[in-house]
RNA sequence: GGCGGAGUAGCUCAGUGGUAGAGCAGGGGACUCAUAAGCCCUUGGUCGGUGGUUCAAAUCCGCCCUCCGCUACCA
């Protein structure tokens, strides 16, 4: 394992109010397909995500649910465990910031940045919801009687000052600015790291890590003297209040690789090497993040990439509030489990925003996989049967004079070049590609034509057929093995039907690197039987409910 | 207001000086191995508007219109 290379991703934590959306678990479809990517290669791969637990308006939810705020959010949490492991989505650690660990963790972030002197106790002031706690000015709604929370309109608002500790982020503006000209590839795309770098440029304030007046929330570690506040039993004095947000959920990161309590983890999977966000919280990733690390003497990400937001069709941002959500467990009965990861990683662009509907998606289902994909692996293997019965035939040898194997090779550069770049949906366009051509070959060489001259005698004929099949096998291997970190459940489907062994776990670990079984011809010299076509993807005629 | 991006076929988009492109959707055709799928052909656009530079502009420059992102403490 130590001479593996090691690939660390995350993605962002959800927070866990509420149930998840398509559009939430979109971002971790996408990092489970480079986290398999990764483990295919044979990379030391830990793939992280989790759930975002603390905060005040959680606390109130529960209760206006009659719940403790743990047992609120084991709910929520079930749900979203539930709809990624109906999405095939394998993390190696599924992080909640009510984890011990990661309490000692977000502490310890705490006592470093004290350490180091970057925190100090200031006067946080804002609009304060005597129900709900601080509320930033861009979240209040305009009511009649003026600003209000909008989630209790009727509740006026208050003025409040409160005593908290700040991160002296004013300190880190240079260093952060160095960062972002020394490592363009650090934050991605590159139009969201203009926009950081212009935020930076425009001056940074400090930002409040505690709230005093929270409960539910990791308690802060520190007192207003100075020393420690944990008391000798053991428990925390809540006069020090919790830890804020950034300073709990950011966290999650390093504690999903290994900090505090395991070094030799931490030392091997720190710095991660690509963190996947949404472009919502670019701020913190990008900015805070860095400079809370560097505070604590640790390395920045090497790597933030920022997606975009499945749009509804009218434009709108897709919210469980608009109504125009798309319900995850839905979602997958109707496309099924690599249905729907691949519609919509192939629909919407990793690095954008994109509209989608119901509709989109079922028309690129069965024009791509049920129609394209789907249907060459079925005639392929019904003519292979077929025509030379259960042996499978081999492809001929990659020396030019097949002409999907030189196809494969330029597709095989393009598709690993897009999936290394975050750009999900050009690598699959890549390789749908090579799905048009492998088609495009079944109708130029006419099979059926060639089957009937052998029958009759024609030697070269049957000869030629054998190689024809043969390629298109192989073109079929090369495809399912390719496609498996999209499509984990089709692939050893795939392979199966083509008679090969599918040497990969459900997570894509254990088997022999992915590069070298992509090579055109890298399994020729093996037997196999084809077995009965059975369609992979069945098509789509109906359009169940609505979004 | 400031900075940045975008407006190209019904839809999603590619195309940064040299006679408008792809996929999907629509129409037609030949075949038949296949999930009535695949393949071939095809309808369709004054490339947001306007003025300019140039032998030549979707592509460069000016102005205008429309839309979008960022412009600090939401989890």
């Amino acid at each position: 394992m130590a001479d593996r290379p090691r690939f660390y991703l995350t993605t962002a934590i959800a927070y866990a109010n509420n149930k998840p959306g398509l559009h939430t678990l979109y971002e971790v479809i996408g990092a489970d397909v480079i986290a398999r990517w990764h483990r295919m290669k044979g990379d030391d791969t830990r793939f992280l995500t989790g759930t975002d637990e603390h905060s005040v308006n959680i606390a109130q939810r529960a209760a206006e649910e009659g719940l403790s705020p743990r047992a609120f959010v084991d709910e929520k949490v079930g749900l979203f465990t539930a709809a990624e492991a109906a999405l095939g989505i394998a993390p190696d650690r599924f992080i909640r910031t009510t984890d011990p660990d990661h309490v000692r963790s977000a502490q310890e972030m705490v006592r470093r940045a004290h350490a180091n002197g970057d925190i100090y106790v200031g006067a946080y002031e804002g609009w304060y919801c005597p129900n709900e706690g601080f509320k930033a000015a861009s979240d209040l709604l305009e009511t009649a009687g003026g600003w209000r929370c909008p989630n209790h309109p009727d509740v006026e608002l208050q003025w409040l000052t409160e005593k908290n500790w700040f991160f002296r982020l004013s300190a880190y503006q240079e260093r952060l600015e160095r960062w972002f000209l020394d490592n363009p590839g650090a934050v991605q795309p590159d139009y969201r790291r203009n926009e950081m770098l212009g935020f930076i440029r425009q001056g940074l304030e400090d930002f409040s890590i505690s709230r005093a007046g929270a409960t539910w929330g990791i308690p802060f570690p520190i007192g207003e003297d100075g020393q420690t506040a944990q008391r000798e039993d053991g428990s925390w004095d809540p006069e020090a209040g919790t830890i804020y947000v950034w300073y709990d959920a950011l966290i999650n990161y390093i504690t999903g690789a290994g900090f505090p309590d395991d070094p030799a983890s931490f030392a091997r999977y720190w710095p991660a090497d690509l963190h996947v966000i949404g472009k919502d919280i670019a701020r913190f990733h990008t900015i805070y993040w860095p400079a809370m690390l560097w505070s604590a003497g640790l390395e920045a990400p090497r790597k933030v990439w920022i997606h975009g937001w499945l749009l509804a069709a009218d434009g709108e941002r897709m919210s469980k509030s608009r109504g125009n959500f798309l319900d995850p467990v839905d979602f997958v009965a109707a496309f099924g489990s690599d249905g729907a990861r691949y519609v919509t990683l192939r629909e919407v662009a990793f690095d954008r925003d994109t509209e989608v509907s119901w509709d989109s998606f079922v028309r690129r289902y069965n024009a791509d996989l049920a129609n394209d994909f789907g249907n060459l692996v079925n005639r392929t293997v019904s003519m292979a049967g077929r025509y030379l019965g259960d042996d499978r035939p081999a492809p001929r040898p990659a020396d030019g004079s097949a002409p999907l194997a030189v196809a494969w090779d330029r597709t095989l550069a393009d598709y690993v070049g897009r999936i290394e770049a975050c750009a999900l949906h050009d690598a699959l366009a890549v390789l749908w590609e090579f799905v048009g051509a492998a088609n495009r070959f079944v109708d130029s060489e006419q099979p059926w034509t060639l089957a009937k001259a052998a029958k009759a005698g024609d030697e070269a004929a049957e000869a030629h057929l054998r190689d024809v099949l043969g390629d298109l096998v192989e073109a079929c291997r090369l495809l399912g093995l390719a496609a498996a970190p999209f499509l984990p459940a089709s692939a050893p489907r795939v392979l199966a039907q083509l008679g090969h062994t599918y040497a990969y776990g459900s997570d894509g670990n254990g088997g022999p690197a992915i590069l070298d079984e992509l090579v055109w011809g890298a399994q020729a010299a093996d037997r196999g039987s084809v077995a009965a076509p059975e369609p992979l993807f069945p098509r789509l005629d109906v359009e169940p409910t609505v979004a």
